[in-house]
DNA sequence: TTAAGGGACATTTTT
DNA sequence: TGTCCCTTAA
């Protein structure tokens, strides 16, 4: 591909290399080409080289994009650029602190120090915990902060916080909070009067009261206040009332919150310490400190500067990364590139505001820092603005629809005012304008999704531009499907697994919510406690089915394989091993396995915790969705499926934005927050906790109640994510919704047409599992069947006429209890381990045996996957023993319940089986029986054709619904 | 236009 | 658990 000629804003970008600069590089306009031409140009200077710029970047893959991008266009080579500082803000952070950074904890009166072993913590549900433990510890030392335990509601709670403080710059020291924090925690009240006047200003030309005013006419509903808390009619006044009164909003901000501040402050230094006791550093932390450093340190500053810093996606940057980049400036050659509109990782802390607002946090930050030294320099700063314009990825009709997109309302009610005067115009530069735009929508959404992925696909009504600028029929590479959600993701990849439909998926996945999390979970909480949650999940892994569980559960008497296998558990002296026993046992190996022992690891060998404490760690990791990075390709033509945020930075010809659905996020698990920071209000106590009287209690904070109506909230973040997910776009933007479309799609241009979910099957040339009657190695369909749950009525389907008990099956000896005893025996002595019959049942199953020659197999699960109306469906079955020799095959399953004998299910049951065997053994005769252990006489039961078996699948479908 | 009651709804993104 | 929407009454 040959090098474009940069248009004259990219070339301003390109040349202006002295003096501060604000790009706003909107998508598709070139922003890599012109910041790495930028960054070639100052190298290719005799008097620099590498080391005299800073390129910070956001991702560790968007600076080895840097930096390959840079190799093709300078003088440098790829080894030259190892080691030069292109690379994120975090790692930048650990370098310093790793050559500088032995006593930056002194700066803040913190005697523990920063040293060689000092290790980073990236995995936040490790560093939870560990936290975790700190707070058990803190609380116990400190006893004057009980209050606020109590209205706590869980130690995440406070990290959250802290996290959140550190991002903005405000740190605690042995004395105090160090430099101006305070301020911050205090907040500014002439901010919040702005808003508060402005939510308080009567409607209608003083007819209508204030927004306000109305938001606070359910004041109290639902809550518990102090009695000091004023009536809702003294804080709204009489009927007839239009605004608040003016003290309202000194009332509610101006409050003693120094215990508060305090119980913050050390819990925050506590954690610190403990931190670097520990020997670790959160990503926070890093950043802390390298503050920190940089503006006590001269020296060091004065090392570490930069002639040239540059930040790449500044937009996604947080208060105290910004502030990170004056320090790092020795010049005011600092030049920023980012797009407000891509703002997308706020819970990353990213701060909007810091693009935004740029020229006024630039004066304000500088002046900060400078305030009692000479720190940075930047005295007077007067960035040059520069617009990049031309985008050269998405056609005209596409730039449209983004621009449409990052302005609708979210809900019927909201109106979208600035900053969209901030958007810049982009012009299209595609060959040519073919733009497809829809709207799909029905219930089954996934299907929909996939077939109208399948009629797009070598469509020419949605053709794109090939290499050679003409256009072509879309393969299935050129599609991405994107989503909000991993879960939904997650969903689609399933159902186009059933379809054998061709997709990739890339991003993180829910480590805890994968099979070998769910069974080591499983197993540790039957280890803990023989619990139901733990059997059921195993008994369903080797193919009971539901009643057949509930009966098991019911009595207590496990199958012997699993029950051994936790006695063998109980042996083992770590967790460590538990878990590689268990997930060994299911045979998981490489990546997803590697993950959970990892992380069952890390978490036991530093906080000693016990098998509760890992049980906990693995549901709060459900809860939470710790995730673990894949790319699970399906060959080269796939349709990718990736959430936007992992989609910023790519393109597609076609982009399918599923999952436009209605759904506002609720409150967050694990009850509401109760202390929280925001601008301009500062440091908040939700509840309040108070011994009044007799009665102790947690209170509502009705001041919190009022602020928090005054604080923008809104769906900026929502419209900025689906004006990401559009500029993927070159060419045709689909959105998909399942029943109900949402605000968005309501509000955009777009016609959203019922349609007719097909997923045709597909032929690609070679034949897939699909296409065979069935294929032993194939593993399980998406839709899984034992026997059993193939009829809709019970399982015991003749219960109603069983016979009067024989002699043999006297009350005692009838029914799962003892049958199971029988299985445990039959099992044990076709192994040849050393048991004895102790009844009739297992004598004549040792009769049984001892006649029969041949190689022995016992409780074998299998699965016979089938095709079902073009769907892949598994049954999966068990049979007590099958036997082999060279000239057949016997299937035997042990009845020992005479009364029980409901043959049609057990020939299901049988015929899974018979069809498994007949594929393995193709070449000798299966014949399945059952054995009844009452009289000891055996029964030739006939298997079911496929035919068959398919039907009941459909029977038992069709009755589900 | 305002007040007040009640029901429906829904658990995210990841350096 | 908070929000929004709908209903009913004043």
């Amino acid at each position: 591909m040959s090098e474009p000629t940069p248009n004259d804003a990219q070339r301003e970008l390109i040349e202006g290399t002295e003096g501060t600069y604000l790009v706003d590089a909107g998508p598709g306009t070139g922003k890599t080409f012109a910041v790495t031409r930028r960054y070639g140009r100052i190298v290719d200077r005799p008097e620099t080289d590498p080391d005299d710029v800073l390129l910070a970047t956001f991702t560790r893959s968007a600076a080895t994009e840097m930096k390959e991008r840079i190799v093709d266009r300078s003088a440098y080579g790829l080894r030259e650029l190892a080691d030069a500082p292109i690379r994120t803000f975090h790692s930048h952070c650990h370098e310093l602190l790793q050559e500088h950074g032995y006593a930056a904890p002194a700066h803040l009166g913190i005697d523990e120090r920063i040293t060689g072993s000092t290790r980073i913590l990236d995995d936040e549900l490790i560093e939870a915990e560990r936290f975790r433990e700190f707070f058990g510890g803190f609380r116990d030392d400190h006893p004057e902060h009980a209050d606020f335990y109590r209205v706590l509601s869980s130690p995440d709670e406070l990290l959250d916080l802290i996290r959140e403080l550190a991002s903005k710059g405000v740190f605690p020291a042995a004395d105090g909070w160090y430099r101006d924090g305070e301020s911050h925690l205090d907040g500014d009240f002439e901010a919040f009067k702005e808003r508060f006047d402005a939510a308080n200003e009567p409607r209608n030309d003083g007819r209508k009261q204030s927004v306000l005013r109305e938001d606070l006419s359910r004041f109290g509903r639902d809550k518990t206040y102090r009695p000091d808390a004023p009536s809702k009619s003294a804080l709204r006044g009489g009927r007839g009332t239009k605004r608040l009164d003016d003290d309202v909003a000194d009332a509610v901000f101006r409050e003693d919150r120094e215990a508060l501040k305090a119980f913050v402050h050390d819990a925050y230094l506590g954690y610190l310490r403990f931190a670097l006791r520990r020997n670790y550093l959160s990503f926070s932390f890093l950043q802390l400190f390298a503050f920190v450093l940089l503006c006590e340190d001269e020296r060091v500053r004065e090392a570490a500067a930069f002639e040239y810093v540059m930040v790449d996606e500044f937009q996604d940057t947080s208060e105290v990364q910004f502030k990170l980049a004056l320090l790092l400036s020795a010049t005011d050659n600092l030049c920023v590139v980012g797009d407000w509109k891509q703002s997308i990782y706020s819970f990353q802390y990213a701060d909007v505001d810091n693009i935004l607002e740029f020229e006024g946090r630039l004066d304000r930050f500088a002046a900060d820092l400078n305030a009692d030294a000479d720190r940075v320099p930047f005295d007077s700063p007067d960035p040059t603005r520069i617009e990049l314009r031309e985008n050269y990825r998405s056609t005209a009709s596409v730039i449209d629809l983004s621009e449409r997109a990052v302005a609708t309302p979210a809900s019927s009610g909201e109106t979208v005012e600035a900053p969209l005067d901030d958007v810049v115009e982009l012009s299209a530069n595609a060959a040519f304008d073919n733009t497809v735009i829809e709207g799909i929508r029905h219930e089954d959404e996934h299907e929909a999704v996939l077939s109208k992925v399948q009629e797009i696909v070598g469509n020419d009504d949605y053709a794109v531009e090939g290499e050679d600028g003409e256009p072509r029929p879309p393969e299935y590479g050129d599609v991405a499907v994107f989503t909000r959600t991993r879960d939904y993701g997650r969903e689609l990849l399933e159902v186009a697994a059933e379809h054998d439909f061709p997709v990739a998926y890339d991003g993180g996945i829910e480590l805890f919510r994968t099979d070998p999390a769910k069974l080591l979970l499983a197993w540790l909480r039957i280890l803990d406690a023989d619990a139901e949650r733990g059997w059921a999940v195993v008994l369903e892994r080797i193919g009971y089915a539901v009643d057949e569980i509930d009966h098991i559960l019911e009595t207590g008497s496990y199958p012997a394989g699993p029950a051994e296998f936790r006695d063998e558990l109980r042996d083992l002296e770590s967790v460590g091993a538990v878990a590689r026993r268990v997930l060994d046992r299911y045979g998981f190996t490489g990546d997803v396995a590697d993950v959970p022992l990892h992380t069952v690891q890390s978490v036991h060998d530093s906080t000693t915790a016990t098998r509760g404490d890992l049980i906990r760690h693995i549901e709060r990791g459900v809860e939470t969705g710790g995730t673990v990075d894949v790319s699970a390709s399906a060959g080269d033509d796939a349709v990718t499926v990736q959430t936007i945020h992992t989609a910023k930075g790519l393109e597609y010809p076609i982009v399918v934005m599923a999952n436009m659905n209605e759904g506002r996020f609720p409150p967050r698990a694990g009850g509401s927050s109760v202390i929280q920071f925001r601008d301009p209000v500062g440091l908040r106590r939700r509840k309040v906790y108070s011994e009044d009287g007799a009665h102790p209690h947690v209170y509502d904070d009705w001041r919190y109640d009022v602020i928090r109506r005054c604080l923008p909230r809104g769906y900026d973040e929502e419209r900025r994510l689906l004006y990401v997910a559009v500029t993927r776009a070159e060419s045709h933007v689909v959105f998909a919704a399942g029943e109900d479309p949402n605000a968005f799609l309501d509000g955009l241009p777009v016609a959203v047409e019922e349609i007719d979910p097909r997923v045709e099957p597909l032929d690609r040339g070679e034949p897939t599992d699909a296409d065979l009657p069935f294929a032993v190695t194939a593993p399980d369909g998406p839709i899984g069947h034992t026997p059993h749950s193939l009829i809709d009525e019970s399982v015991f389907e003749d219960a109603g006429e069983r016979p009067e008990p024989g002699p043999e099956a006297d009350p005692e000896t009838r029914g799962m209890d003892f049958g199971s005893r029988v299985h445990d025996f039959a099992e044990a002595y076709a192994l040849g381990d050393d048991v004895t019959p102790s009844n009739d049942h297992e004598r004549r199953i040792v009769e049984l045996l001892d006649g029969l020659s041949g190689d022995l197999r016992v409780e074998e699960p299998v699965t016979l996957p089938v095709a079902v109306d073009d769907r892949r469906v598994t049954l999966s079955g068990i049979a007590d023993l099958v036997r082999v020799t060279p000239d057949r095959v016997e299937v035997i399953d042990y009845k020992t319940d005479a009364t029980r004998r409901a043959q049609a299910e057990y020939r299901k049951q049988l015929s899974v089986y018979y069809h498994v065997l007949d594929e393995w053994f193709a070449d000798r005769p299966v014949e399945t029986s059952l054995f009844y252990t009452s009289d000891g006489t055996r029964e030739r039961i006939d298997p079911l054709p496929i035919e068959e078996l398919q039907d009941l699948v459909r029977a038992a479908e069709a009755a589900r619904d």
